[in-house]
DNA sequence: ATTTAATATATCGGTCCTATATAGGTTCGA
DNA sequence: TCGAACCTATATAGGACCGATATATTAAAT
């Protein structure tokens, strides 16, 4: 499923430049699933426009770059619909975290504590971010937002619970980073 | 992080061809968490022999392509053990699914609830195939299958007890489609 | 007074995925 | 026993995409 049809979805929410579009991605109902840059975006707005699936209304603004407005013909709500009953790709998951976690032995324990705590701290902010209903929410995005609040929960408590699984096995610290393994008082 | 880093990783587990580290993203111990394809593995092998990290030995095969064995050199461990100690990249998640259910008052019923069921069938699949331990596991990939395995059952549960939410919003099936919604027996 | 952030469009460079080419081997059911 | 399907193994072309940057102005923060 390519740039092109995100936009479709996106203008489903509204009419949108592709600034707006872009801060969907970044902040908005779509950043906790999905991505997208203006290096893909502006191109992806001329094509559709240019395949009569969205119209362009280009607004001119006193002392900045004219704002092009982008809203979804009925030929594009169809073709959104269209590749919505196409077989959908499987989700995609990418953790530098997991693995990092698969060298930990080659990893000062301190870095993999590190680690650790940068991770569940991330974890925690995203688990409260989800856990308030927004007033722009749709039926859609509560679920999301629902979904992704369980999994996050789930990822705390996993890490909470067996972060010692991996803090185990990494290698000692130097000893000037370890004092315990320093017996300076007999 | 680049493909590079992560056949610096691959090789950690053992010396390996282009095919077989391939693998390791399409079955093994990376593929629930991280991805790479022969467009990348392959050139990201030549870039780390000219550079020094990985050494390369030609097997002659008879009747096949020579085999070309890489395995990890001292600077190219030292590479992975740097790169693990610059700040990671947050996860990257991207879910058509979450997508199309953001969506879901455009499709007809019984499309929303076929992707719920197809869906449920995939994580139920993962998290049975994360549930038991592999002979080749080591503690990281061990601690990362347990990770998934926590994620997955929260994600098959969160499925289970709110599929409605989203059915529920559903389009209405067309009537052909939905033969409870015609009368056909007064 | 100065820096940072926000609004807004656009593109270059490089990385990476998808699909394909090549070429023989093995497995396994019809 | 014949052929289809899949496995081993390397390699690349084409296109999609991300990250960074350029441009230009205003508003807010410091």
């Amino acid at each position: 499923m390519q740039v092109t049809t995100l936009c479709l979805g996106a203008l489903v929410f509204g009419e949108a430049t592709g600034y707006e579009i872009n801060k969907m991605f970044e902040d908005g109902p779509f950043s906790h699933f999905l991505d997208a840059s203006y290096g893909s975006i502006y191109p992806a707005l001329t094509r559709l426009t240019d395949e009569g699936l969205v119209t362009c209304k280009e607004e001119q603004q006193e002392r900045r770059p004219d704002k092009k407005i982008y809203a979804l013909t009925e030929r594009g709500r169809q073709s959104l619909r269209d590749a919505l009953h196409m077989p959908l790709a499987a989700d995609k998951f990418r953790s530098e975290f997991l693995f990092a976690v698969l060298f930990a032995h080659l990893l000062p324990r301190s870095r993999v504590a590190e680690l650790v705590d940068q991770r569940l701290a991330e974890m925690k902010a995203k688990t409260e971010e989800l856990a308030t209903r927004d007033p722009g929410d749709t039926p859609g995005t509560d679920f999301a937002r629902l979904y992704g609040h369980a999994v996050y929960s789930a990822s705390v408590s996993f890490l909470e619970n067996n972060r010692h699984l991996i803090e185990d096995i990494a290698a000692d610290d130097k000893p000037q980073d370890n004092p315990k393994a320093v017996h300076t008082h007999v």
